[in-house]
DNA sequence: GAGAAAGGCAACTTTTCGGTTGCCTTTCTC
DNA sequence: GAGAAAGGCAACCGAAAAGTTGCCTTTCTC
């Protein structure tokens, strides 16, 4: 009964999600979210993990469109997308505004 | 250089985001947010997933906090936790303010 | 009480994901 | 111009995720 044929809108939904939903990547970007760009090589200092691994994780986040990147000389230099979060503050206000609307029809609906 | 040790709060934030980091749960997640619980049945009626797939990302919902389900009688009634979306919202928050703060700074200092 | 509806449980397959290693190119810097 | 720093490309690996099938239990409903 319910639309579960995925929207348009949760599809792109579902992709910034899936983005953030990896802890690796949601510190880059916590990293990224101060403002200044950084070099993958300066986002992979201090890490376990190899530059690859950062490498990959940093495409993720640019497919998904919550991060850019922009060579400068032999780097590259990474930086935040703050549009992007609002898409998505947008979409789970949608939700939770939509609950905020039933809660009030069935206050209404049991208070009749 | 940047802290990469992914936090507590953001370990927590990573798992809510890749509960959602898929279509069809977002589109479950969107049809239990207008309010009426739900059973597996009636959620999985009307899409190509067998009741058993539909089952599984539920579970996931539910591990993530994001959902809630109720025997009644034969069925197990799902709902939506809206304080959950909140905590995810919060972390949005924090990293565009986080952006917003650093372009008051960098303002600032080419102000200077 | 018998059949149907709702669903739990578990095994299994396939794909995706996170990560690594190895090698090659480009750009600095001395 | 030679060596080092930064990084792209591609193959490969192991684990987890997404989904299916089959079977068993519980609860309705006629």
């Amino acid at each position: 009964m319910p639309n579960l044929g995925a929207t348009t809108a949760g599809q792109d939904a579902a992709a910034l999600f899936a983005a953030l939903g990896d802890p690796t990547r949601l510190s880059l970007l916590t990293a990224l979210s101060d403002g200044h760009p950084s070099s993958i090589a300066g986002l992979s200092g201090g890490t376990e993990l190899t530059r690859q691994a950062v490498t990959k994780h940093l495409t993720v986040l640019e497919k998904a469109g919550l991060v850019e990147s922009m060579k400068v000389g032999r780097e590259s230099h990474y930086s935040f997308r703050r549009d992007r979060i609002d898409i998505m503050r947008a979409y789970l206000d949608g939700v939770s505004r939509q609950w905020d609307d039933a809660l009030e029809r069935l206050r209404a609906f049991v208070e009749r």
